[in-house]
DNA sequence: AATCATTCGGGTAATTCGGGGG
DNA sequence: GCTGTCCGAATTACCCGAATGA
């Protein structure tokens, strides 16, 4: 087993993420300010999101779950 | 400089995927529904396709194993 | 202190979604 | 069965100037 060095406290700029889903960072901005996102805030502003959060979003999550 | 640029994963749009099969965005999408090609979602419901299936499926597909 | 890339904000085009019908 | 198109609604992408981050 390899040792990772991945605190849970790992957290990811705005455009990581948009990189990681393959959007415009704004767009990371607005699923923020939609509450689809928890964004912790710099001091000046800025957001940060967790990378636990957002791979888990990231997940394939299998065309099976159809609630309509 | 954070961003990723290449990353492993690196995702295509439904017009991306579209022009490289030469056709409509909405046939990728049905593809994605019949389960042809993995879809990744965004957090607004949008798709994103893996690069790496979509060229796959691009070069030298199933020869049909015509052997003659 | 100064540079440079990024991320604020807002506002406006362009895509994509979904269903339906040819 | 498979694809292209029409529709309205929703989501996303690019524009700007100003502020933050490293």
């Amino acid at each position: 087993m390899s040792a990772r060095q991945t605190p849970p406290e790992a957290l990811l700029t705005p455009s990581e993420v948009a990189a990681l889903f393959r959007v415009d960072p704004k767009t990371v901005t607005r699923w923020a300010k939609a509450g689809k996102l928890t964004a912790i805030r710099t001091l000046g502003g800025h957001r940060r999101y967790r990378e636990d959060e957002v791979r888990g979003l990231l997940e394939v999550p299998n065309q099976r779950a159809v609630v309509a």
